[in-house]
This record gives C-alpha cells, structure tokens and sequence, in this order.
DNA sequence: TTAGCGGTTGCAAAGAGTTGCAATAACTGG
DNA sequence: CCAGTTATTGCAACTCTTTGCAACCGCTAA
C-alpha cells in the first residue's frame, strides 16, 4: 500500500465523521466524488471530477457533483479555488489552511501561507471594524516564471 | 443642471475618447449602457443595467449589455464588483482606484483605498516574485454593522 | 457626400451551473 | 431485521453568460 492511499483513507474517515456528526447521508455517490478529489493529489475542475465519476458509477448525474462539491466545501473538506474564471476543488490542506497565488498566462496555482494574510486582516478590522473572510482566498496575478518568459506562446499546465 | 448632469457628462466625454482612440466604435447602444450606468450613482447588477437600458431603447440585447460591460471594463471606464455571486458594474473612481469590501451578511459595499493593499503586494513580490493583479480587488467579509446586530432577520440595501 | 470596409448588433443556440420534483434509498426506532 | 421517515438522487427545466453568424451601420477615404 502506498502512502497516498493511506493518505486517501484518513481523508475518508474524516469526511465520514464530518457527515454523520452533521446527520447528513453516506451516499455511494458522495463517497465516490470524494475519492475522485482525494486521488487527484491537487485541485480539479468540476467537469473533470464528473467524468472520472462517471466511469466508476455511470448513473452518476452532474447536478450531484456539484451539490456534492459545495456540501463538501460547506464541512471544510474540500477547498475551492478560482483558476481562470473556473472554481476547482481540492482537498483541505490539514496543515491550516492555505491562499492560492494563481498565474495569469500559466494559470499555475502556488501555495500561499496564511500568515501572509494576517497583518492584512488586523488593518481592517482596526480601521474599519470590518471582518475579513479570509479562510479561502485566491489572489489573482502573474508569477516568476512568466514574468521573465514575456508572452512566448502556451500556457503551461496547473502546478499545484 | 445638476452637478450629476455634470458629472454623466465628464464620464460620457472620457470615454468616448477612450473608444475612439482604440478604433472602437461610438454605438448608441453603448453610449445607452454607459449613460444607465452613471445615472445609476452607485454598482449595479447586469439585470437591472439591462432593463433600464431596454426601457430606452426596446431592442437592446442582453448579449449587447455583456459585451459592453466586458468592453467598458477593459477601457477602465467601469470597474466589476462581485457581489454575492453575481458581478455589478459601477463608474470607475476617477481619483485613482479603490476597492472593496463586500459585507456577507447585508450586501453592502465598502470603499479600500488602495494604499491597504500596498504592503501586501510588497511582500507578494519581495517573498514569491508574485505580481499580484490587485487592480480591481473584492474582499467579503463581515460589516461593522452586521457583527453588532447578531443575525437579525432583513440584509439592508447596498450601500456605496 | 458617398461607397465600402470591417467592427457591432440582434438573434439563436450552446455552455455552465442551479433548482424543483418524484422516485429512491440511507438511516432510525421498534 | 424490517418498516417508516426523510435526505438524496437523477432528471429535466431553468437561469445566467458566452459565442457563432449574418445583417447592419459607424467610420474613413476619396
């Protein structure tokens, strides 16, 4: 057994106990999404996770992928992120949550530490008594690499 | 003639220039668009942009109505607001720009100066070599308002 | 002032995401 | 283990936004 499928299994056990302490449904289908998510190792678009979905249950509907997606993101066992103008979905990081930088020209997505973050909030809410919802933030711009590569053509695939 | 009057008149002469200098074309349905967004005063969703436009004139499109906005965005004679989950459209601040910060709770729309964001950019290029587009930034969160009147029935009306 | 180029419009249809609803099936108590 | 309750699913219809395309018309040059 490899470690991502240990990986995998703890992600289950969690999203089981988040579901039933909220008396929601083990249904095949949410199980099954969520190991579609799970297995991706990084974050996918919506019509990805139905056509892997699909292949294993092909009754599987989309309207129950994205129902699924948005109760998943609710209990905070996924995490949504923008790419594009897209929303893409991936699981939680349990170290604390993190913000994505998202590229522009490459739309590679990179990590960004919560920390970073916090000075930020503590303006607002001392300047304007306003509460920031900073759990699941995406900032939008252009990293390193396409910075020194000025517009040479294709977009590189996500990184994670 | 009010100052409003004034005002509608300013932003109609900026942007025609805008558009003639770029080789786009004065259309009455544009110069429409524009005028319904700055009489409007404040943001306002593609809907209701649409509606009005079309009591002026019955054979606007809504496709025209989005293209328009796209166009008047990219020309930065209107800025986009997210807000919920909808994008509303407003004149551009001409004093340089600002952001916002959108209230879950009431939907009310605050004013950022741009300066809030400056350290943070700084640090996104300084820590990462990140260049954050933080030219038209949207933050949600909780009003003032709203965490003193704990969850208390009716959002008020945006604001801004 | 007019002819013609090509950017724009209106329409219709496609795409993405959401919602209402009846049938289904996961959970509970007995 | 079974029956009842009710959350959930699959489907279809719907909303919001984008896109392809032919007709149209704003602009420029003669």
């Amino acid at each position: 057994m490899s470690s991502s499928d240990q990986a995998t299994r703890q992600v289950h056990e969690r999203a089981v106990e988040s579901l039933r302490e909220q008396g929601y449904r083990l249904t095949p289908q949410r199980l099954l999404i969520l190991s579609v998510v799970a297995e991706s190792g990084g974050h996918m678009g919506v019509d990805q996770v139905f056509r892997l979905a699909k292949e294993a249950y092909p009754y599987m509907d989309i309207a129950t992928v994205y129902r699924t997606l948005h109760l998943l993101k609710k209990l905070n066992v996924v995490t949504e992120v923008a790419i594009g103008d897209r929303l893409h979905y991936e699981l939680t990081d349990p170290e604390g949550g993190h913000h994505h930088m998202v590229c522009q020209v490459c739309s590679g997505a990179f990590n960004l530490g919560t920390h970073y973050l916090e000075q930020f909030r503590h303006t607002l809410m001392q300047e304007f008594d306003f509460e920031p919802d900073l759990e699941h933030f995406t900032i939008t711009g252009v990293c390193s690499t396409c910075q020194s590569q000025p517009r040479k053509g294709n977009p590189t695939k996500p990184k994670v």
